[in-house]
RNA sequence: CGGGGCGUAGCGCAGCCUGGUUAGCGCGCCUGCCUUGGGAGCAGGAGGUCGGAGGUUCGAAUCCUCUCGCCCCGACCA
């Protein structure tokens, strides 16, 4: 390819729109240009990087065993009203009607459609274990689209399903793709981690997102310094406080006019915060529910909602009238003495003694309070965010909270689309059985996004070889110089025959705008073709990612940059 | 959905508060000269119904009302 003839628009100057770096560059090096709000046209190079990345996805899911297919984008509501999900989705599912008054909408995801497919053309457990994906634009109707490629309600996801007649052989899929997604993420050359993730219903450990580490990440994981532990928010655990020692005093009411915030309230007893309980209203399903915490700690909602048997969408924080209704106390002078409702104790609570409590009284707090003693809660359990104070569940290690974006999700559904579907198969004992299934998602444009985050210096991209929209760019310094543009279409074309990526820089710029231009789209490879091969005939080959300059010749100049893609490409 | 900000040339912005000639600047683009190893220089040029609608006024980019779009924080959400 030619660059004068490629549509790269490149700009000099940051679009104001933009906030996070891989935005910022995707649109400056002419990746992609917006559409509208969270939809972009995805130009010759973004599309590039794209297909490089789909091209990585499908070789790994072939060698996984699973089989690509595509799906229709638009769907009948039918099938989200057998799954029971057309009334709960939400808003992000864009519903529309067509010209029979059909309702319809745009996929976000397709197990309805693939539960179908199945339930349509699979009877026997002779023909399992089956795993079906395709690569796919989806349409989500995003809340706040933001940050490029990051979120937007146009994207492009690889999304599979599997389908199997036993527990067993569906964590057996389970397995391999998980090994699948990290054959993928470090083809990539990306820097992430597989967590574990809430898996709701289902339990077990059959729920892994894979996180790239990069600061600009919306999620939070958490990570073991000392072992392999790694679980994102909702499912991090850590080992609880061992249980204080200390004598139980006697239970005192304290008055504390005014004071309602436990920073402020634990100024006012000279406590330090880990040696109050704060008490929260939880409304769920209509119903009011104390949750009592450690004064620094931040409930968990999933956590709460999984002990509660509720799904996290059953629950939200109550507000003031909600909480002087349910429990007779303004905000601010709660606490578990005398609570009439369900309290759930965070079992960091169990291990704590003599603790300041608000005193279900307006203006006063209750110190020296114990659990058992003071009160009995309905139950206790985890029900707290993990902070970096803590200690790993598995060796005690110190924890680390680090920000992660989601590239890849796998989750082993179970029965749950097949029983609501009714999409069964006859097993060895012709027995009706619902297949169990699996569902395995891959961000495909935000992994080029991702990448950039994790990938890039002052002056531009730095794509990892693998994924980079190609190998090499060769800059003809030289285009009024007939042996300069001679060399450099020569190792154009050989390089070309050779099955090597390259895109000619024959732009009639000056030097320095195809320097910029370079450093900007992040090609890994750069050959210069300049005044230095008149001179002596020299030709440089630079790394982008590190500016390593390699001086060769023109006779081994194609074999030296086939040599270095090939070892980039293979390392 | 709540809060905030911004819409003026392809991009980045000034002008608006305090209404008044042909609406500016930088980058980019076109032509010519010149230059050619890190976004050169000179000269000439094209390009804007100032997001849209309504209103106030002799007169609106500027003031008022409505509306559309975009961005940010939060809520929500794989």
């Amino acid at each position: 390819m030619r660059f004068s003839q490629l549509l790269i628009p490149t700009l000099k100057e940051d679009p104001a729109e933009a906030e996070i770096i891989s935005h910022k560059l995707l649109l400056r090096a002419g990746f992609i240009r917006k559409l509208t709000s969270g939809t972009y046209t995805y130009l010759p190079l973004g599309l590039a990087a794209i297909k490089k990345v789909e091209q990585i996805v499908r070789e790994e899911m072939n060698r996984a065993g699973a089989q690509e297919i595509l799906m229709p984008m638009v769907q009948p509501a039918s099938l989200w009203e057998e799954s029971g999900r057309w009334d709960v989705y939400g808003k992000e599912l864009l519903r529309f009607t067509d010209r029979n008054g059909r309702n319809s909408c745009l996929g976000p995801t397709h197990e309805e459609v693939i539960t179908d497919l199945v339930r349509m053309n699979v009877q026997s457990y002779k023909e399992l274990p089956l795993n079906l994906y395709q690569i796919q634009t989806k349409y989500r109707d995003e809340a706040r689209p933001r940050f490029g490629l990051m979120r937007g309600r146009e994207f492009i996801m690889k999304d599979a399903y599997s389908f199997d007649a036993t527990d067993k052989e569906a964590e057996q899929s389970y397995h391999k793709m998980n090994q699948a997604y990290h054959r993928i993420f470090e083809r990539c050359g990306l820097r992430f981690r597989a967590v574990e993730a809430d898996s709701g219903a289902i339990g077990g450990s059959f729920s892994h997102e894979f996180m790239v580490l990069a600061d600009t990440g919306e999620d939070t994981i958490v990570t073991c310094k000392n072992c392999q532990y790694a679980a994102n928010m909702e499912k991090a655990t850590c080992v609880p406080a061992s249980k204080s020692k200390d004598e139980p005093q006697e239970l005192t009411k304290i008055e504390t006019p005014g004071k309602r915030k436990v920073k402020v309230v634990c100024e006012f007893l000279d406590i330090e915060p880990r040696q109050l309980v704060k008490t929260l209203i939880y409304i769920v399903n209509d119903k009011p529910v104390a949750v009592l915490l450690r004064g620094d700690h931040e409930v968990e909602e999933v956590k709460l909602a999984n002990i509660l048997g509720v799904s996290d969408e059953d629950l939200r924080m109550a507000d003031d009238k909600e909480v002087y209704d349910a429990t007779g106390t303004p905000t601010g002078y709660l606490g578990p003495i005398g609570l009439e409702i369900q309290v759930v104790a965070d079992t960091e609570v169990a291990t704590m003694v003599n603790f300041a409590v608000g005193a279900n009284d307006k203006n006063y707090h209750v110190v020296n309070c114990n659990m058992g003693r003071d009160f009995t809660p309905t139950m206790t359990g985890d029900v707290r965010k993990v902070t970096d104070n803590d200690r790993c569940i598995l060796c005690g290690g110190d924890l680390v909270l680090t920000k992660g974006i989601e590239v890849g999700h796998i989750f082993k559904l179970g029965t749950k689309y097949s029983a609501s579907m009714n999409a069964t198969f006859l097993d060895a004992k012709s027995q009706e059985q619902p297949f169990i299934m699996g569902c395995y998602g891959i961000g495909v444009s935000r992994i080029v996004a991702a990448a950039i985050e994790q990938n890039f210096d002052k002056d531009g991209m730095i794509f990892p070889i693998p994924i980079a929209p190609v190998q090499v760019l060769i800059l003809n310094l030289g285009l009024k110089d007939t042996e300069i543009t001679e060399a450099a279409n020569t190792i154009y074309a050989d390089l070309l025959k050779k099955g090597i990526e390259v895109i000619l820089d024959d732009r009639d710029e000056r030097p320095g705008v195809k320097f910029k231009d370079a450093d900007l789209i992040g090609i890994p490879f750069r050959v210069t073709v300049g005044k230095n091969f008149n001179k002596d005939g020299s030709i440089e080959i630079r790394t982008r990612a590190n500016g390593d300059v390699t001086t060769t010749t023109f006779a081994d100049s194609v074999a030296e940059i086939t040599t270095m893609v090939e070892k980039g490409l293979n390392q």
